[in-house]
DNA sequence: TAGATAAATGGAAATGATTTCTATTTATCA
DNA sequence: TGATAAATAGAAATCATTTCCATTTATCTA
């Protein structure tokens, strides 16, 4: 897509193959991806494309901010392309991975009372709900909803 | 402490010297601490503690609620014993671990709304603010501030 | 449009945090 | 005090992520 194309040019990264291919996949997905998942996706198209390319190219489009990395209790790196180009938040289903934007954000009152408190600096902050979207919740019986 | 005897008693965990010491090390600490560094400690009093031991018992006083897993934005794994009994949530200083609680939490509300609006179910929340506490944004010049 | 050049890439190998395995030890409870 | 299940040590395995380096590629300029 043309609008990638734009995006890389206008962080000064080098369009790459490789780059936009990353870039449709995450865009078309609105899911966490890790990078392994993206490389194999990667790999139905493309004959070469090597896991280490992946993981390099999601960290950078992340530091650029053209993605977001996720927290995700398991621990494991997982990315996003966010829709909203707004400061937001996340919401991640446990089971599938599906994710829906919050543009709810109250930090800046927390963080003033914080900061004054407690005479620090506050750089980033982290709010996510985890639980279980629409269609995973309809699949799960009162059951086995209670060990997750 | 026989505090912390009770605190294994009533979660029904065998109280042992390894937990115990586990225990205290951390409480004593109003940092995160990683299981590598919570193990370095405890080699200092006792003469044989097992690395996996003490990955394990992190791991399941923190499934008690005895302690808590903080996440980091560097991914490692970090345990803190919380003072406050109530939920709560923390600031924690990027530069030296140090954890303050922070008694603030609306999630509620926006869990209601989220799950009227998406119909989904939300299992669990982060709120985290990271920054630089007092000691440590004392410390820093303007300059290497910038690049936190 | 053809180099020059810095950046990007692939593949193999290294890293390092975390987990697993198993034989041995220990806490608990009757 | 002895039975029993749980906890532990130490070594080894796992596995996500990173590093290394030789090769390729995108971009810029003459
Ligand atoms: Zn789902
Ligand atoms: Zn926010
Ligand atoms: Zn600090
Ligand atoms: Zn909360």
């Amino acid at each position: 897509m043309h609008e990638h194309f734009m995006i890389l040019k206008r962080h000064n990264l080098k369009v790459t193959p490789k780059r936009l291919a990353i870039l449709e996949i995450l865009s078309t997905n609105q899911c966490l991806m890790t990078p392994e998942v993206v490389w194999k996706n990667l790999k139905v198209k493309m004959k070469k494309i090597g896991l280490p390319t992946v993981y390099r190219n999601l960290e950078e489009l992340s530091k650029n901010g053209i993605i977001s990395k996720v927290f995700h209790p398991d621990r494991k790196l997982y990315y996003y392309f966010c829709k909203s180009l707004q400061h937001h938040h996340h919401f991640v289903c446990l089971s599938c991975q599906r994710v829906e934007e919050i543009n709810f954000c109250n930090i800046e009152e927390i963080q003033r009372s914080i900061e004054d408190k407690l005479n620090s600096k506050v750089l980033s902050h982290i709010i996510q709900l985890n639980g279980l979207c629409s269609n995973c919740l309809a699949k799960k019986s009162e059951r086995s909803l209670k060990d997750l």
